[in-house]
DNA sequence: CTAGATAATACTTTATTCATAATTATGAGC
DNA sequence: GCTCATAATTATGAATAAAGTATTATCTAG
């Protein structure tokens, strides 16, 4: 894919993937000014190269610029939730029925392998391994799926996602839930059920919002202080 | 992305709207190199905003960067093509479901206006005014779909497909064809044939790459140098 | 005491300058 | 005569500086 990329990547991509980190830490909470030059000294970099990957953060959704105002941290509204889990069933319901037409056998092992540790980790209710584990299999299936563009536009919107708290899986009975949706995909897939897995797969997005709008209402959402910068060393 | 910038737009933004239009009229072609001290001093600014502009750029997909090298349009190849506009079809025919529930009398009325366009210039034979009304009605059908996402990606999706020559509704019989496809698509929408819609939204949107692909192979009979063109994020 | 206006401060934005890396051209050697 | 290496030129990438705008605080007037 990246034929001539492979040279060594500019600061400012740098900058953004680790100002990308933080903000998926919530170390930099939605509605965070970005201070920019306390950034940069922070960084031992100067301006430029920290405001041209807040323009790359900007396109991307994760960063809003206002302009003469400064950059903000994106706050995410319900609606925009309820716009972009759909959506993201819809694209990712797409992958699983392209997956499950085109796997070779091989890949349905890899797939297959894929999903023992969520087994693992539902198991032994670690949440963020459970996570990461997802995380893996999505990817793996919207490569399996063959269209670059595709992976690239889901990949777009599960960062914008990453702007809201990870914890929907520590909802009760949410994990094991979870487990049950990946299984009955896997088991699509294997029987080489394309309409089945695309259908699983978007009902498994959208318990996925459901989860998170039961902790939505479960927290007071009375005071969102959007607080600056968390110092930590 | 979006941000309700009522106050004055950045230089920076500036800037990247007018190499947008320039790319898109071809002005810059798909490969050309972008000199950006050359164009600085031809917008009569620095090449700093410009920089910031040709980031934003990149994110979009439109030029691409490559380190030390510069920066160059971006070529779409066959392949792209073969991906993305499945894609298209995909999330627009979904904007024709949800329009078709959503759509209010009136707006279905400003819906049927929006098309009598198309029915003229068809039959005078304007491909160019006939292009502008088409966008009009699509970018009307991603309104009514009520999702500020789903016509995002659209729109991202949508400038990118704008790096080909849109001289596909040039084809022999494509723009009667295309015509056609719409008053049908009209015709299932005043329906309330919310399925129907997204289908034959979806069949248009294929039948729109076939036509596409005609023309590169009437154009191209020789050798293709499909440059690939691999998106970062 | 409250409200409005002005001034000051701070941050964004753009420009200019400098350094580094890549590419091309020229010269020399085989 | 052709190829390879080295040097020079050009363009990209980063930093520093300067200017303009917005916001906030303070002072005055009603």
């Amino acid at each position: 894919m990246n034929s001539l990329n492979i040279s060594q990547p500019a600061l400012y991509q740098e900058v953004a993937e680790r100002l990308r980190l933080r903000i998926f830490a919530h170390e930099l909470p939605p509605g965070a000014w970005i201070d920019e030059q306390a950034l940069a000294e922070q960084y031992g970099i100067s301006r430029t190269p920290l405001r041209e990957a807040l323009k790359v953060l900007a396109a991307e959704g994760l960063v809003t610029l206002k302009p003469r105002r400064g950059c903000y941290v994106t706050e995410l509204s319900e609606r925009d939730l309820d716009d972009i889990f759909p959506l993201m069933a819809l694209l990712e319901g797409r992958c699983a029925f392209e997956a499950t037409q085109k796997a070779s056998p091989a890949e349905l092992a890899r797939l297959t392998a894929l999903h023992e540790p969520l087994e693992r980790h539902a198991a032994g209710g670690d949440a963020n391994a459970f996570f990461e584990a997802n995380q893996a299999f999505h990817r793996a299936l919207q490569e399996l799926s063959g269209n670059r563009w595709l992976k690239q536009v889901i990949g777009d919107l599960r960062k914008v996602l990453n702007l809201t708290r990870r914890d929907s899986l520590r909802l009760e009975g949410r994990l094991k839930q979870s487990l049950e949706e990946h299984r009955g995909l896997l088991a699509a897939i294997r029987a080489r059920d394309a309409a089945g897995a695309e259908a699983r797969m978007q009902a498994h997005l959208l318990s996925g919002r459901a989860a998170l709008a039961k902790i939505h209402a479960a927290q007071i959402p009375s005071s969102s202080p959007s607080r600056n910068t968390a110092e930590e060393s």
